[in-house]
Formats: structure tokens, C-alpha cells, sequence
DNA sequence: ACTCTAATTAGACAAAAAACTAATTAGAGG
DNA sequence: CCTCTAATTAGTTTTTTGTCTAATTAGAGT
């Protein structure tokens, strides 16, 4: 998942992302590399869990796993010795 | 940096080194790869600030760097829309 | 059924990363 | 100064990643 993320092209990927779900080819639109490429990116992202799919269509829906990220950098603040509670992971009572 | 946490030697490095700081001859103990391959990522490492070195007689020490880890941990929460305030950057009001 | 647009898969290839062995540097101690 | 231990640097090779072009699949519209 730390491989996924070291990509620059895929973390750009996810700052978009952010923004909302998007086709593959909005991606292609505007980074400069070739289709293939971008989606090449998109399946490492998708293989590594941390966007999910969906067919609408023609096109394809990207959308963000809010959830793995969220671990990932939960995994990070445990490194440098953040347990658990300090970070406000989301976990409030229903 | 983000590439720099992709190599999972590199990160069970930093796991090691979140119980203290050690030299690098402790490291190629624990792990199965030679010694060079150890303190080639250890120089990814130290290039990308996530560790510091200091030189102790014949050994060379090396330390976690908390902050820049708690710069890409703050990083991946806001790709989710955690935007700042949550966990305590360090900016308070003067 | 034909065709247009959206996107992926296949296959080739170049560039970067990771590993090893061998050689070198650095400090400590006799 | 010689030598031992700690660690790095050099150089090479293998593996993995990233990229491209060409070909294919999939759904919609006519």
C-alpha cells in the first residue's frame, strides 16, 4: 500500500480524487502521459485497495477508500509512537 | 519520501528504531540481506529526513525523525479531508 | 449490425531500484 | 604503525516499475 502511494503521478491521482469520483479518462485529460499509463496507475491504486470502481455505462468510476488511507496514516503516527487515541481517527459514537 | 516508506525493509528499519536509536551493524544482524544492502537504505533513509545519523567512535547512530514522519501522516489525512486542525500540527496562535 | 467513444489488455522496452561481492575508509587499541 | 572491527563506497547484475504503441473489449446510438 506504501508501494501505491510512492508514485507522484498516483498521489496526484488521489488529490484529484478528493475533489470527488472521476472517469479514467478525466485523468487522462490532464496529466501528460498516455491513457494506458493512467490506467496502468489506476489499477495499482485499485489493487492496493485504495480506490474503489464502478461502472456507469461507458465509463469507469473512480472513487477514494477513505479507509485504507486512514490506516495508512494511522500506521504512520504509531511509528513515531502516536498510539491510538490522539489522532481522532473518526471512531465517534453513533 | 513516500518512496522512501515503499521498501518494507525500510519500514521494519524505522519500527526498529521507534525503540531507540541503533547502529547499523543491529541491522544487518536482524535482517537476512548483507550488510551494503542495509546501509543503502539506510542512506535512502537519512535522504529523505527520515532519519538522523550522529557519529559515535567507530559506529555511526541512527535516530528516528518524528516530524517528518508526522508530516506525511498529516499529509495522507488530508487527502481524506482531514484537513488540519484534528491533529495538532503544532500551529497554535501565538 | 455498424460505428463511435471510453477504456483496458497485450507486448515491448527503457529506466530505476535492490541485491550481492570486493575494495576502501575511519576510528580504537596494542 | 599495524591491525581489528564498524561501516561505507564502488561496480555489477537481476528484478521491478513505468511508459509507450497497437490491438481488443464494452456499452450506446443510429
Amino acid at each position: 500500500m506504501f508501494k501505491a502511494l510512492s508514485h507522484p503521478l498516483r498521489r496526484e491521482i488521489l488529490n484529484l480524487l478528493k475533489q470527488g469520483p472521476k472517469a479514467s479518462g478525466d485523468f487522462a485529460d490532464v496529466f501528460d502521459v498516455s491513457w494506458p499509463t493512467v490506467t496502468s496507475h489506476l489499477n495499482v491504486l485499485r489493487d492496493a485497495d485504495l480506490v474503489t470502481t464502478e461502472r456507469r455505462g461507458t465509463s469507469i468510476v473512480y472513487q477514494l477508500n477513505a479507509s485504507v488511507l486512514e490506516e495508512a496514516a494511522l500506521g504512520l503516527f504509531d511509528l513515531i509512537g502516536k498510539p491510538q487515541g490522539s489522532a481522532a481517527t473518526g471512531k465517534e459514537p453513533s
